[in-house]
DNA sequence: GTGATTGCAAATCTTTTGCACTAAA
DNA sequence: TTTAGTGCAAAAGATTTGCAATCAC
């Protein structure tokens, strides 16, 4: 059975996967929604598998990785590093930054008007800026 | 064989693993002689092993990973996250910032005096900043 | 001697890939 | 029907670990 909303999601959603070039698959429809549910989410291959066998989304951990690939190079999700040996991604795609609180392997967003970085360097010869990455990794108090 | 500066050089390694509270090993001194030999290195493992077998200095792959996380552990190193899957080492534990060229999978240090961060947000309740990491990642021009 | 360290190989963990099967257009 | 996408299992790559042998103190 499928509600109303969710009918709608799913026709937002399949727009979204059109507009990035990707087909809008079961797997990808189903990733996608549990991706976008929320504002900014961050969660690693491991853990969006786990919430879509727990939605009842039939998808293998190969996919799940694979469509988080081909998300980040749609442009649709952003990868973070912040542990050495497992990737982050996050939903929010706009210009911000990340607290990692080191304890929990937690990100949170920092929104991009609360670091004002004053001065950087000029980019070597033959290359140019591509990003900018500031991760304030935090310590229980 | 070995010279004068090279008996000196162990001698000193010696006593900086010593108070780093690690006991001053034939594998360490080597790895930390290689490792300290420039100012602003920036090695993963297999290179670290690499040189060190080019330097016919015996250690073990596992050594080597080991002697790196212990290095970290004593604050001798400092560990940068660039790129998912792959951890680099950087000799400069003072404060600064990275470039990373993305092409190329290389890091480059930037003075901390060359960026200046204006603003940043409050840590959370219950926590602390421990560190603010910058990585400026650089495309070819 | 005694406890820390090493080497090796095996284990672990994350992520990617090959290929037969299935689904979208 | 044609091409892209999926699942599975296997491979790959980085890193860690168990344990017997070795070394520093």
């Amino acid at each position: 059975m499928q509600t109303n909303s969710e009918a709608l999601e799913n026709a937002e959603t399949q727009n979204r996967l059109r507009d990035a070039g990707l087909r809008p698959t079961r797997q990808r429809i189903g990733l996608a929604n549990l991706l976008f549910a929320g504002d900014c989410r961050h969660v690693t291959a491991e853990e969006l598998f786990a919430e879509a066998n727990a939605a009842a989304l039939s998808v293998s951990l190969a996919t799940v990785y694979n469509t988080l690939r081909q998300f980040v190079d749609a442009g649709l999700l952003r990868e973070v590093l912040a542990e050495p040996g497992r990737a982050y991604f996050d939903t929010n795609i706009s210009d911000h930054h990340h607290f990692f609180h080191v304890a929990e392997g937690r990100l949170e967003d920092v929104p991009a008007d609360a670091v004002s970085i004053a001065k950087l360097p000029v980019a070597p010869a033959g290359a140019n800026v591509e990003r900018v990455d500031v991760i304030i990794r935090l310590n229980k108090a």
